[in-house]
DNA sequence: TAAATTGGCGCC
DNA sequence: AAAGGGCGCCAATTTA
């Protein structure tokens, strides 16, 4: 079963992994290669690492196929290998196996095939073969190609991270719990402050109203007289009535019982490490997901386990206000690229330009122009956007069209947005070949976008397409400073051990952390420039170097 | 009875 | 001041 290609110096294969008994004695036999041409890296790589090697680049065949399949409008098709080389062939093409569910704390789970159905060395070859030919044929080669070898940097470092863990001290975490929710008691383990703020809440209302259940808790409103929508914290928050204050303190802790308690550690937490699955590319902007353990979903207080190792240390880094960045990068608007060229806080900078100073209403302006915002004040600060930052407006309006009309964006490197459902019928004759919306700013200066003609399902697309033009080419970046940082601890005994979305922690001994937060910082612009050529765009990170997790910012 | 959906909320 | 984008997870409820 062949499973990798080391790649020589002229970019041929230089032997079949057969011959070595498998991906790790191949890459053991094979400490010069530099590059690797592989099915899946979620497959291949943990063996290597099991194995005590590492591999400095690959490419992946699978992320390949998903990421060319989306920028062909062609999502949905099945992505393995073995269906690539049966389109290739025009063959029946296989399903590809159903996604794996999580297995928490299975160390056997690593080892799984995530492609049940691998392919010879010369079918995958050819795969290969035709699919740089694919890269050549989209819209910018040159970034398909960064774009591919971005995200296959993220698969290695996702399995990096998957082996080496994030340090989690289980008692730290179980005194956490013990502080906030009490003991536990009854058949249920329910925690006893749970059961006292239960008991609270029924005492306000008179009369037994169970807090989990929204529609109790409604009713229970209601019969007080106070109609309220729905149970969500924001509205609740506006209500005046004595069981408000432990319905909230409830639902907080509730929450934390449920997502992050007890069972919580016994599940993920083993050998003083949690090991959620990172999955890149996991969502269709390009953001990583994990399988299991809500690894991304951390809530602040449980942070507080997060614990370096005797010696050792978390260099905890936060990108600042990267999505305004990278609006500022891609839609190469002077004024935006000229307040993102400064590592000073960018909402400060945008809102001497063009709020008089008032940074609370720079920033929602901002966030409502990227998230399609359709009421409230947003919309009044949105029109002063408009008018010092024509292009960088311009560029996510132009991306909520093409939504509306049906039609595919793509992020700065080309990750394509999904086709909308039944696309394929409102195009006519072009059907599955949604056009490229090509969101150059020049298209759309002649006047603002004004929505209110579309139908509710275009105006939701047009939000989510509007978004991900942004969410998702900062997605890009993400992977390539993920990439630099790697290589740039390669030496180190440093490790990334954790990574969400624009914060990245690496463990290090106390020695090393300041030459990993240097490298961090370097990461960052060099990412910039890597994905979006010259910029003066800055990507500054906040960098805090701790024991515990809970103690940066 | 199991699978799918809903409401809610944690993170970005 | 309002409730826009992306997720995962849990429990309860509805649907198949």
């Amino acid at each position: 079963m062949s499973l990798a290609v080391p790649v020589g110096e002229d970019g041929g294969p230089v032997g079949a992994v057969e011959r070595f008994g498998g991906v790790a004695e191949a890459v053991l036999a094979h400490p010069g290669v530099e590059r690797w041409v592989w099915q899946s890296t979620a497959t291949s790589y943990p063996r290597v690492l099991a194995a005590g090697a590492r591999v400095e680049r690959c490419y992946d065949v699978e992320a390949a196929e998903l990421l060319l399949l989306g920028h062909e409008g062609r999502l949905g098709e099945p992505r393995s290998a073995a269906a690539a080389w049966a389109r290739l062939h025009r063959r029946p093409v296989p399903p590809d196996p159903p996604p794996r569910a999580a297995e928490p704390g299975s160390q056997d789970s690593l080892f799984e095939p995530a492609s049940a159905l691998p392919l010879p060395l010369d079918a995958l070859l050819e795969v290969y073969a035709d699919q740089l030919r694919r890269h050549d044929a989209t819209a910018h080669p040159g970034r398909m190609r960064l774009l591919t070898a971005a995200e296959s940097a993220g698969m290695l470092v996702a399995a990096e991270m998957n082996a080496a863990g994030l340090p989690w001290r289980a008692d730290v975490h179980k005194d956490v719990l013990r502080e906030l929710l009490g003991e536990r008691y009854g058949g249920s383990g329910e925690p006893r402050r749970l059961a006292e703020l239960a008991d609270e809440v029924s005492a306000a209302f008179g009369h037994r109203v169970r807090p989990d259940l929204p529609a109790e808790v409604v009713k229970a409103f209601a019969r007080a007289g106070i109609r309220i929508k729905s149970t969500r914290k924001w509205e609740l928050e506006e209500v005046d009535h004595p069981a408000v204050r432990p319905l909230l303190q409830y639902k907080t802790l509730y929450r934390i019982w449920t997502a992050h308690g007890w069972s919580w550690l016994q599940d993920w937490v083993h050998d003083g490490r949690f090991r959620p699955e990172y999955t890149p590319g996991g969502t269709v902007t390009g953001r990583w997901t994990t399988n299991g353990g809500g690894a991304l979903q951390i809530p602040k207080v449980i942070r507080r386990a997060v614990v370096a190792d005797p010696g050792w240390r978390l260099v905890v880094a936060d990108a600042d206000q990267m999505e305004p960045r990278v609006l500022a990068a891609i839609s190469r608007d002077r004024g935006l690229m000229d307040v993102a060229g400064s590592e000073d806080d960018l909402y400060t900078r945008l809102s001497d330009r063009a709020f008089s100073g008032d940074r609370e209403h720079a920033k929602l302006a901002l966030l409502g122009a990227v998230y399609g915002q359709t009421s409230g004040d947003g919309l009044k600060n949105l029109a002063a956007l408009r008018r010092r930052f024509p292009l960088a407006v311009a560029y996510v309006d132009d991306a909520a069209k093409a939504g509306e009309e049906g039609r595919l964006v793509r992020t700065w490197l080309g990750r394509t947005s999904p086709p909308a459902v039944g696309a394929a019928d409102d195009d006519g004759g072009e059907a599955g070949m949604p056009q490229e919306a090509e969101s150059t700013p020049a298209a759309a200066t002649d006047g603002e976008f004004t929505p209110g003609y579309a139908s509710t399902d275009a105006r939701a697309r047009g939000r989510f397409t509007r978004n991900f033009v942004v969410q998702g080419s900062a997605a890009d970046w993400a992977l390539l400073m993920l990439a630099a940082l790697r290589r740039a601890t390669a030496g180190m005994r440093a490790e990334l051990v954790f990574f969400q979305h624009d914060e990245v922690i690496v463990h290090c001994p106390e020695e090393e952390a300041e030459a990993v937060a240097a490298a961090v910082r370097d990461a960052g612009d060099l990412a910039g420039r890597i994905a979006f050529g010259e910029t003066p765009v800055r990507f500054p990170f906040t960098v805090a170097v701790v024991e515990c997790y809970a103690d940066a910012k």
